[in-house]
DNA sequence: TATTGTTATACTCTATAACTATA
DNA sequence: TATAGTTATAGAGTATAACAATA
């Protein structure tokens, strides 16, 4: 507690908190789109999905595989959700929103913002020095590329 | 960008944050107990294990049902992880780690610890910073018993 | 030959319901 | 009657492998 020594089990306190925050944020989005009655990955790929994209690079940005978003695409197109074009090269299809995805997709991050634990638990100042923390704690480059986890 | 207006769509822009940093957070333990060949419900269920718990407290704790935490415990105890204790009142078991399951609790911890995105991005005043913030996240009072998630 | 998406299949995680034994 | 843990079972989520179409 004096300098920097206590590094370690400062660290290993913050590792743990992290961790547990992580899982309470995972709780507390689930409980904010709860009203929308969508599972949650369904609500995950919508959110994701801003402007179309090709299924393989939604399958690398959610870490997971190929076949999982044909999954993913199919329960959503059923929901009239999503569709389905073909890109340019033609083995490619990108998802989009239709209409009514779009919808959702910006009611339910209103609601994720409203229900964030962000909002209702730091102050002003908190707010303000959490971002950068969080975008330095972001990383661009995939660090991840070992472990799969949709 | 002015005084406390943007505080919507700051809102909105650290709960994305956040929601990413914590699945960054998870696949981030992933892959920092890969090396010990134990899935990561049993991983975290052992992490949370400090002292002997009844079954029913761990259930709370994790947020899932009793029969899952039987479970939990039927595969610890064929790892020699854990053994089931009784309880004074007989109708409860308690979960103790056994002296494998501390060692290996032990090195995960430290695992975790030094694979920590904290330890690795953040600079000592950022960690000081974010200790805080992260405490205030988190809610001692169950928030979150509407939804199951374990 | 390498890549995108699909199909068929199987495995893991987790919950629900009904049961046993205490209390 | 209410509570702790167990059993049997079913469902959701996700991956692997083999395949078709295109490049």
């Amino acid at each position: 507690m004096t300098e920097a020594p206590g590094t370690y089990e400062e660290t290993r306190r913050l590792s743990q908190l992290l961790v547990a925050v992580a899982e309470q944020s995972k709780a507390n989005f689930a409980e904010s789109i709860a009203e929308f009655d969508i599972p949650v990955h369904l609500a995950r790929t919508i959110l994701v999905l801003d402007l179309p994209a090709p299924m393989r690079e939604l399958a690398d940005k959610l870490n997971c595989d190929r076949s999982y978003i044909t999954s993913l695409a199919d329960q959503l197109e059923e929901r009239g959700l999503v569709e389905r074009i073909q890109g340019s090269d033609r083995r490619i299809k990108l998802l989009a929103l239709t209409a009514a995805g779009s919808m959702l997709r910006e009611e339910m991050s209103d609601a994720v913002t409203k229900h964030s634990l962000v909002l209702q638990r730091l102050t002003g100042a908190q707010r303000v020095q959490l971002a950068p923390i969080l975008e330095a704690l972001i990383s661009e480059d995939a660090a991840f590329s070992g472990t799969r986890g949709c």
